[in-house]
DNA sequence: GGCTTTCTTGAGCGATTACTCAAGTATATA
DNA sequence: TATATACTTGAGTAATCGCTCAAGAAAGCC
C-alpha cells in the first residue's frame, strides 16, 4: 500500500555529511541542504526530523568511514605502514569536501555553546585515538617499535600531529604533502 | 563641544575579541556583542561599522598580541628557549577564552565561503610562520641547530604542531601539555 | 477503478539575524 | 547660561533562520 521514497537515504546523508563537512554547522542552512538534498522542508523533516539530527548522521558517518578507511589500510599493508600512510591519504582525497577533519571543526565551532554536537564529534576523535592506540599497542608485540612507548601517549601525539596536518593542509600557499611526510618519517623514530 | 565616549576602545575591542574568539563569527550574535559591550546597537554601529569590521579588528589584535608575547620570549631567553616555551604558553593562560588558535577557528569556519576574514586570518597564519621561520634562520646563524635544514619547513612544521597541539587542547579528557612537551623536545633533534 | 497509505509540496509560521535612524542626553566652548 | 557637538538610546527595519502542516500526488492492495 505504501508509496516508496524518491531517495536513497544512505546517498542522502552522505550529501548532507560533504555539505556540513565543507560549511560547518552555522554555515550551512536549510536552504542549502534543501538544494543539495533536492528535497522540500516538508520531505526533510518527514526524513531527518531536524537539522541536528541530520547533522548527527552525517558526523557518524564520517567517523565511520574514517576508521573504515584505517581499518583497510591496516589489513592491507600491516599498522606501521597504515599509520604511515594515513596522513597523506587524509589530505590527498580530490573528492573530500574538505581537507581539515569534520570532527575538529565541529568541536571548535560548537564546543563554546556546549552544543551536544561538540560532546558527539569529542567522543568520536576519543574513538579514533583508541583506534590507533591499538595499532601502537600490536606494533610493540609484534617487536616493530619500542616496548618503552606508552601506546595512548603515542596516539595522543599522532592524533594531534594528524590534527594540525589537516588544518595546515587547509591553508593556502601550504605544502601539506611535507608535513604528512614528516608525521610518515617520525614514526621510524620509535 | 564633543561628549567624550562612555567607553575605552581598545577594551571593548579587547572584550569583543575574547568573545570571538571563544564562540566564532556566527556564534557570536549582535546581542552577544551588547551584552559584553555593554552598548546599544546605534553606539555599536556608530564605533565599529559592522560586526564584520569589528572581527577584524579583534582578529588582528589577537594577531598582534601573539607575536609580541613571542617576541618578548625571544628578547628573555633567545629563539630556542622562545620556541621550547611557546606552545606550554599557548595553552596554558588561564585568563585565554579558548585553547584553540583563533586564526585557524576563523579559518575553518569561514574558507568555505570565500569570506573575507578566511583570508585575513590566513595571511596572519602566514605573518607567524615568518616569524618561526626567522627565529630558525637565526638559531642556525647562531649554530644551535644545523645549518642543513630549510628554515621555512623547520617553520611550516613547527606551526603545524602548534596548531595541532591546540586543536587537541580544545578536546576533553586530553593532556595537552605533554604534546606540548614533545614539541619542545622536538627542537633537540634539529 | 476505488481505497489506503506514504511521500512530496510549498506557503507560511514565529523567532532571530545584522543593522538603521530619529530622538534624547550629556559635555565642552562661547 | 545658551549653543553646538558629540555620543547614547531603543524601537523598528527587511531578510533570513529552522521548522510546521494542510493539501496534493503517487504507489500497493482490494
Amino acid at each position: 500500500m505504501p508509496r516508496k521514497p524518491n531517495h536513497d537515504r544512505a546517498e542522502l546523508i552522505d550529501r548532507a555529511r560533504d555539505l556540513f563537512w565543507r560549511q560547518g554547522w552555522a554555515g550551512t542552512s536549510l536552504k542549502d541542504l534543501e538544494a543539495v538534498l533536492k528535497m522540500k522542508p516538508g520531505s526533510f523533516y518527514a526524513a531527518f526530523g531536524s537539522k541536528e539530527a541530520l547533522f548527527e548522521l552525517a558526523l557518524d558517518k564520517y567517523a565511520e568511514d574514517g576508521a573504515g578507511r584505517l581499518a583497510e589500510l591496516v589489513e592491507a599493508h600491516g599498522p606501521m605502514a597504515a599509520l604511515k600512510r594515513y596522513p597523506e591519504l587524509a589530505i590527498c582525497r580530490q573528492e573530500a569536501p574538505a581537507k581539515a577533519c569534520m570532527l575538529s571543526k565541529t568541536l571548535l565551532e560548537l564546543q563554546a555553546h556546549g552544543h551536544p554536537l561538540a560532546k558527539r564529534a569529542s567522543a568520536h576523535l576519543m574513538g579514533m585515538e583508541e583506534q590507533f592506540a591499538a595499532l601502537f599497542s600490536q606494533m610493540q608485540q609484534d617487536g616493530e617499535i619500542a616496548a618503552s612507548h606508552d601506546p595512548k601517549s603515542l596516539a595522543r601525539s599522532y592524533q594531534s600531529d594528524l590534527l594540525g596536518l589537516r588544518v595546515s593542509a587547509e591553508r593556502e600557499g601550504i605544502d601539506a604533502h611535507a608535513i604528512a611526510h614528516e608525521i610518515a618519517e617520525g614514526l621510524d623514530r620509535l
